[in-house]
Parts: C-alpha cells; structure tokens; sequence
DNA sequence: GAAAACACCTGAGGGC
DNA sequence: TGCCCTCAGGTGTTTT
C-alpha cells in the first residue's frame, strides 16, 4: 500500500523517466480512473495531448505533473495522481503485454517509453486540475499537510496542533490534514518506536512524548525510502515495476504473534477503523480506561 | 466545527 | 469445483 515512501519513490521514477517528455497520446480504459476529473474522458485526453510534462511533484501521497504548451508556457495546470492502495504508475516498453488492471495510457512523441496508469482496486485515480496562485501546488491538495520530511515541516506547529487534537494519537497521525503521508503502516510502526499505544488520547501527551513520536516517523519514513519504500505483494513497484524492501524490516505491521524485536512479547493485532492495527503488549500498554477517550456509543 | 462512521472497490484466500 | 464470506485500507462524503 503506497504511503509516503512509496510515493516519493514513484516520484522519483516519473521525474527521471517522464519529466520533459511530450505527450502523443492518452487512453482511457476506465472512467473510474478519471472520476475526479469531472469534464469527462474527453477533456482529460484534449488537456494532455500535445503538452510537455515539465516536472513531478508530491504532497502527501498525492503527485502532480504539471504540464506546459509546446512552446514552452505553462498551462496552469497539472496531472494530479493518487495510488489509492493498488495504483501503479509504469514506464513501460510499448511492447510489453497492456496489464490486467490498465486504467490509462500515455505515449510519448519522443517514440520512447509508455507510462501506464495501473489499478487494481480503483481507489486510485487521475486528473487534470488547475495549480494554484504561481503554479503552486493544486488547491484541491491544499489541504494535504506537508509531510515530517519536508524541510517546511514545522514541528512545533504539529505538537500544538496534535495536543489540541480531542482523539486517539493513531487516527490523529492518519489524519492528513495534520500530518502528510502517514498511512496505516508506518503509523503502527512509529508507535511501536515511541513505546505508544495508537489509543493513547492526544490532548495527554506530553511534549516529551510527542517529540518521540515524531522522531519515530522520521525515522520510519526515511529508512523506508532508503530501501525503497515497503511491499507485501505486487501491488506497489517503482515506475520500472521494482519491489521496495522495507518490508523486511518492520517490527510490528503485519507480524501478530510473532515476537516483538525490542522485548519478545508476541505482537498483537487489534480492528481499528475498520481495519488492522499492530502493537507490542508489553511496550505499548493500551491506556487505562479512565485515561482513555470515551468513545461515542 | 470537529470527530466518527461509512461507502467505494477488487482479488486473494479460507471455509464449506 | 464453485460459491460465499472476510480482509486489505486511503479518501471523500455523510452523520453525529
């Protein structure tokens, strides 16, 4: 599942392979792929043809491409793309065999590579939207808070805003309005190195306490991207269909019963919204009740 | 306004 | 073999 590593890793892929590159063609194979460009196939295509890919940007887990005239004037505007959980963004042979999951196709005029847009579960999905005042980033992702790893993290601003936060510190770190690229994965395995556990009330923590965690997500994120993001299946790759490795060396995610790394409990997995969360019982004690946030019947 | 719940979506895997 | 159910989870919308 592509979280920020992933995704900066997919970023890196299309700024060497696609930045620069003039597009010849688009395809569409499914209009799910394009849901939130609202104008329709038609106008996603005719915004795209002819114009030149001139850079590839991330916010979060977003990407945006914006797009120049032939001549070389910006657009305003730009591909956005999000990789949902199973989107995979290929630079291809026109040769290769179209995937099962081929949701759209970019030809260039240089004759080179494809770039493909591929997703298994749709979650995913493409468009062409306006940048925002000096081509800045697109108002739709304006929302996004810059991630731990940007060097405009404010991290005093993020303290303060995680303790004003009236929830549980895991549904607060996915939030990402409050913090970029943190997904379910990397959240459990910053926990996990703070010694918290994800229910922990935020408005509790003490500063020390926040500063760990944070350092617990740098920490995570940047050693997920030196190794090239996590995978557990096919369903993320690098732009040339690369797994990542990072799997290898997450203490909790994914590892209920097996024995934690710092002590030997075995690790517990809980539901948490609908979905999987992983902790140590020993490092990570769930919060007493009287502690924890009274949650709505 | 903030927080929580829910819908969306497909394929793998397990049980019968 | 085939059917049904569960699970995976990021984001936008709806509800509380």
């Amino acid at each position: 599942m592509p979280e920020l590593p992933e995704v900066e890793v997919v970023r890196r892929g299309l700024d060497q392979w696609v930045t620069g590159r003039t597009v010849a063609s688009v395809e569409v194979h499914h209009p799910r792929a394009i849901r939130r460009h609202l104008e329709g196939a038609d106008s996603f295509v005719q915004a795209l043809t002819g114009r030149t890919f001139v850079a590839a940007h991330r916010r979060g887990k977003y990407l945006w491409l914006p797009v120049a005239e032939p001549d070389g004037r910006s657009t305003g505007r730009a591909l956005v793309a999000h990789l949902g959980m199973s989107g995979q963004l290929l630079v291809e042979k026109a040769s290769s065999p179209d995937e099962t999951h081929l949701r759209a196709r970019f030809t260039f005029t240089d004759g080179g590579r494809e770039l493909r847009f591929v997703d298994q579960r749709t979650f995913g999905g493409l468009a062409v939207e306006d940048l925002g005042d000096g081509d800045s980033v697109p108002p739709r992702l304006a929302h996004i808070a810059i991630d731990p790893l940007d060097e405009a993290f404010d991290v005093d601003a993020f303290s303060a805003a995680l303790r004003r936060r009236r929830t549980e510190v895991k549904r607060a770190l996915l939030d990402q309005t409050l913090i970029g690229g943190v997904g379910n994965i990397y959240a459990d395995e910053a926990l996990w190195r703070a010694r918290l556990h994800g229910a922990r009330p935020t408005e509790k923590l003490a500063r020390a306490q926040v500063a760990d965690l944070l350092e617990g997500i740098r920490d995570v994120l940047g050693e997920a991207l030196a190794q090239g993001g996590t995978s557990f299946d096919s369903l993320y790759v690098d732009v040339n269909g690369q797994s990542g490795y990072f799997s290898r060396f997450l203490a909790v995610y994914g590892q209920q019963d097996r024995p934690c790394p710092r002590c030997g409990t075995p690790i517990r997995r809980e539901s948490f919204m609908n979905r999987s969360s992983y902790s140590c019982p020993a490092c990570q004690p769930r919060p007493r009740a009287s502690s924890a946030r009274k949650r709505p019947a």
